[in-house]
DNA sequence: TATGAATGAGGCTTCATTCAT
DNA sequence: CATGAATGAAGCCTCATTCAT
């Protein structure tokens, strides 16, 4: 577990985002309002223009205040981009795979898994996409996206080695190098429907993630007669 | 060759840089030289810095010569970021799998693919990078990076149908959505690996990419006797 | 007492800041407190940053209340300084000769005086600095040292002319730029033991100078035997 | 003798601006005298407005250039003080006392020495100023003007040593502190008289500063029969 | 009185691009 | 072809000051 936070005994995964690092809390309701139509502008603008071709002073004016506004609650554009992320990451790290949890069919809780990210990711795809540019750019971004990946990629190596040891997984994969495969295999499905705009239907996406996923560690037999 | 999907019929993926990219051509041994050297000195300072945070001043001072010659070869950043790729691009998109390919057996073909791309992403680890973070912010490039990784796709796809035709792997999957996933999947591992710095050899790697691709497929029965 | 050059009849220096330009004066204790408090921390603020590099908020912050406060009583940061030297004149202005006054010997008079003078720099020493700073860039504080200074090369212009008319002191010197002259000589002495760290005991530069002043008026016969 | 470069045989006073302080040198003469209108200009702006107060804009305006054209040469602010302060170096450390070095007399070389140290101060009045000022502020040009201060008090230590031990000077007092004592009080006259605008003519100032200083030394007898 | 948020003019700085030599 | 100086639009950021609560 490299992440900072450890999980709790929920399945929760660990934030990624130091509070720390977003800037002066608000100590009036007035602050309150300016700081939060800052955020919302700044990820309205960096979703429009990216990261790295938005100006302060578009934030400033779609949040309906004066530039010195801006730096009386942040430090400067990373410092947004970093409370637009602490916001989202919420709905980002927890895709609600609640619903489908009760199942016992291992392959039913992988699809559903699936079909959450697939859906959370889509719920944020630009997002999604800005963290990427941004990653691409600024280390501390990059790591901040390593940390969420990683949150999902241990995740999924207990599951891995849970269903290794029941006797249900392939025993030939090293639980965590196999985790890391499948997740970034199912992450970059996600990238390639939601961003680059993959044909198909999401039920489609979800059923090959789900097939190739299960084939790979030995859960389902594939069809293969002739 | 300019078409996105075309393939010769010597297997040979299709070039991915557009020339008419790439600036002027020198007509002369000096510009030969001072193109030459402009390009190389792009792709240090561009793996140093990052396309975003380089400077053409920089690149010119690598290459030893004033910021004027810069302007009399190439228009512009992005035009010497598109020759440095069409430079490496041989390199990159043909990892060389010939050594290996007269096996018969598909799941050494397989993990003989798998070891070459591993390690022609290693030997261009940075440029890699370098393609991903430029791919976040221009456009032109976002395409260029699509193109190089449509062509693998494409190409596993057919392998992944003909293996299907022969009756060798799960006809319960699309063989261009497997394709995009397994592809993924190993493009996300090498990232891992030569990127991001995950721990382990190379060889537990491919092992881990082939075994998992040739499950998903079918193509090998997965350990899983408790 | 605003009048640049007049003394009152008990031999005391004048007023250098203009009361007028300290901002206004609380009606409630409360204010009394918030006030005292703003002084302070603006001669801490002051006298760690400099003048020109100072922000109000950091002598808001030090003082522990809002900048909104600071406004209540004072109407910028030149209104605070002279609040500051205001607070400090009386101790910068009278150094204390008293004690030793009842000397009849004008050598011990002027050794005294010295002394007391080095003393009282060195008890405001980063004071004198920041005068000196901010002399430099506002008229208004210029005029506020130049008016210091003269006071005490005009009591000591009187002091020569009354040692000349006693036959004591050299008649070929004008006392008003002997004293011009030795004041100045005295006053960079302090500066430069107390502010540039000048090695050496304050005995040592209080004789020096005791000697060079006394000397220079012929008070004392230097010892020039070979 | 603590300035960097040693004085020579001559009685030249060492440099004072670390040449390596002041920016690019240009390499062709268009850039020559584009850099030497920079520092007219900035020299004329900063004696003007001062430091603080002074705008790179005005600076660029004055010299007939673009502001970019000013970054290309200095760093900023500080960097065209430097140079203007190297340019004007020499003039402010040789006052030029050669014409009457040649009398045998200390007190005509004392005297020599004094009205050439006034004359080169009123040449550079401004920039007199103009370095009190920003010395206030910075650091760097404090030690600057420091190591100036310097190289007079150690030259004139050198002299007061060498009549001491001619028997011509009073030796009870430490040269040095009798130097540092002395050098201030003329470099206090000089301020008074060319930047405060102290009336009446050089000559006074000049007979006075002598007076006091041979007396101080005890190379005159004073005048103090009544 | 005290608070703390809002304001915005104005300075600084960068660097891709142009151009005269 | 090469050179290197000139250009200036465009962002960033600061902080004294105002103002509503």
């Amino acid at each position: 577990m490299t992440s900072e936070k450890a999980e709790n005994d929920s399945g929760e995964l660990p934030d990624i985002v130091d509070p720390g690092m977003v800037g002066v809390q608000p100590q009036t309701q007035r602050g309150q309002r300016t700081r939060a139509a800052l955020i919302a502008a700044a990820r309205h603008v960096f979703e429009r223009d990216g990261y790295v071709d938005s100006r302060l002073v578009d934030i400033a004016a779609e949040a309906g205040c004066a530039i010195g506004s801006f730096y009386t609650w942040f430090d400067g554009k990373d410092e947004v981009l970093a409370a637009v992320l602490l916001e989202a990451q919420h709905e980002m790290l927890h895709p609600g795979t609640g619903r489908f949890a009760q199942s016992e069919d291992p392959v039913e809780i992988i699809r559903a898994a699936n079909r959450a990210y697939l859906d959370a990711y889509g719920r944020n795809a630009r997002l999604n996409a800005l963290l990427d540019q941004v990653a691409a750019v600024d280390e501390r971004f990059r790591r901040m996206r390593r940390t969420r990946a990683d949150a999902f990629v241990e995740r999924n190596a207990r599951a891995i080695r849970d269903l290794q040891e029941r006797g249900l997984a392939d025993r030939g994969v090293d639980p965590y190098l196999a985790s890391l495969a499948l997740s970034g295999m199912v992450s970059r499905l996600a990238q390639s429907f939601h961003i680059f705009g993959l044909g198909g239907s999401v039920e489609d996406v979800v059923d090959t993630a789900t097939r190739l996923w299960t084939n790979a560690l030995g859960l389902t037999t594939p069809d293969v007669t002739p």
